[in-house]
DNA sequence: CTGTTAGCGCTTTCAG
DNA sequence: CTGAAAGCGCTAACAG
């Protein structure tokens, strides 16, 4: 460790109080300028920062917040939750705080993290979370909690969402409005609520557009299962023109069946996926995809957060991201009146 | 926030003297066993864990790591950093510790992070940097450091590398004993160390094996510039029958300009990539590499900080991880001795 | 405007 | 074996 000097120093080689010194430090009114000045220059001269614990201790606030995602999401090699880490991280190096980062891991019984259980963190952002009895029990620790993209249905506290029915819609719509009349659909388990959403999404624009519905085209069960999926939909009697794909990941992963079983995108089948992710725009054809402002979703949940911390506010609002269809290469017009793109 | 019980209402509860009950809590031989069990059975009553700034102030130790990513490595979500950063996340709350957080914007003239100038970590886990001074300046304050496969030469210090030399002489050799003889060579800057080895690893197994160096088929600069970079080595007059990427993601991206050229990999031509991330086992066909053991870079990081805090070591040893080549379908066989792939 | 004092929650001598 | 006392570095009343 290093001998680092302390507010007590500070004070003597200024030739003050180290109240002096603390208010000067922290800004205060109540102090002389030309005493600020002098003890500024100290400060400034030895690179002083006061240490964090002694300030914690009395200010009961760490200005550290804790960020925790699940474990088996692969939060951080995942590039959907690793885009909305990416926010989160910037929003609160931007605040002048300080980010604790904590995997949970799936075994573990939902009982609380270390750096809650030692109030390590002025506040928690979950991300992604299906585990509602975990929530309950952070809620009770009174610490400011704020969940991001809740995969399971978690009521009564402060959440930033996907729209993700109304994204689903979109898609479905647009593959309508393409010519698609048979539209298969592939996503993880629809228990989890972003696909059940998505699911409905799909469905809604179905109806809407007079299609009928067919369950043998509709395939889940898998976060990454969209290669198998897709094989499993490439086999049904009468093959859809269009797949959706609930995200992005099967859906670059029904790219790999489709070629196996030397079908083309998008003149055989076209496709369209969910999330957009940077494999999106890299994949050959480009995936059209229902863009997620992923990192907006993480910064937001830190302004959010940073809001209920000073305010004290328990609000117990919902923020709806609002999607956006980006239109790529991935889908053809077999549209009667041709080929208008 | 709410009103945690502090080691004083245990003592109380307990009938015993505050003290006692630290004493308790940090397993100290010097307690009788009654009054040990009392003092548990409150704690578990209530719950209780002891709030870590009171803890770090007294025992000048937070127990939390910093771990420091360059933000334009996109550390969040490129696949390589994201692994180590798993495995760096893994390790610290295997050994009870926490992680903090932070992204080096890349801008900032290498001044502190505030986690490290108000002291809330006890060691700083430095991961890609290319910044020598930053380096110097952490080291100067005495706080335990170690850098993760930097992508610059940084000396006398704790270090965790990649064996790239040799992985990339693997690399180069298998492919000539595949029969290739004229092979092209695509990465980012030579100037960061990683790549710069690994074109030495790469040079170096040519004259090994007596082939002839030719600096037309060796396109360099830019980490994910391997579409542009393909695309002018396939223009190059006479066509190399095979491709070195000196890392997965230009590998990846390689695909793209090869497919539009309309050659087929791997019977027009074979590549080989290096880091083994996701997408190359997911790649149509999945990519030939050398494997890196991210994860374990992370953790072995985290094995080595934690003996520095612990032993006080002041240890600059450097540890070198191993690699592997991994085969898969990327690469075909066109020596003369026909197939034995 | 400045400094004295008290105390945040915890650990650690050191008497008893 | 137990507890009183001191103090880690800092901030916040409150006198002066």
């Amino acid at each position: 460790m290093s001998p680092s000097l302390t507010i007590n120093d500070i004070a003597r080689l200024a030739n003050v109080s180290k109240s002096t010194v603390s208010k000067v430090l922290n800004d205060k009114p109540d102090v002389g300028l030309a005493t600020k000045k002098k003890v500024m220059q100290i400060v400034e001269k030895h690179n002083f920062v006061p240490n964090a614990s002694g300030k914690s201790l009395k200010k009961r606030a760490t200005e550290n917040i804790g960020v925790i995602f699940r474990k088996d999401d692969n939060p951080l090699s995942n590039p959907f939750f690793s885009r909305v880490l990416e926010g989160i991280e910037a929003e609160i190096a931007f605040n002048d705080l300080n980010l604790m980062l904590y995997s949970m891991p799936s075994n573990k019984k939902s009982s609380l993290p270390k750096i809650v259980k030692e109030r390590k963190i002025d506040g928690v952002i979950l991300v992604g979370t299906r585990n509602e009895e975990f929530v309950r029990e952070l809620q009770k620790t009174n610490l400011p909690l704020i969940v991001v993209d809740p995969r399971a249905d978690i009521s009564d506290c402060q959440q930033v969402l996907i729209d993700n029915e109304n994204g689903a819609f979109l898609a479905t719509q647009y593959l309508i409005n393409k010519g698609h009349k048979r539209i298969g659909f592939i996503a993880g388990e629809l228990s989890e609520h972003s696909f059940g959403q998505r699911y409905t999404g799909y469905l809604k624009a179905l109806k809407s557009e007079g299609l009928p519905i067919d369950e043998t085209i509709v395939k889940t069960g898998g976060y990454e299962a969209g290669y198998e999926l897709t094989k499993s939909l490439l086999q049904v009697s009468e093959r859809p023109s269009a797949i959706f794909a609930a995200n992005d990941i099967n859906a670059v992963l029904a790219y790999k069946a489709i070629n196996e079983f030397n079908l083309s995108i998008p003149d055989d089948i076209s496709i369209i996926g969910f999330d957009d992710i940077y494999l999106a725009r890299m994949a050959i054809p480009p995936l059209t995809t229902v863009r997620v402002y992923k990192e907006e979703l993480g910064s937001l949940a830190v302004r959010s957060m940073r809001d209920m911390i000073n305010e004290g506010s328990d609000k117990r609002s919902i923020i709806i991201m609002p999607i956006k269809l980006i239109k790529r290469n991935s889908v053809k017009d077999i549209s009667t009146h041709g080929k208008l793109i």
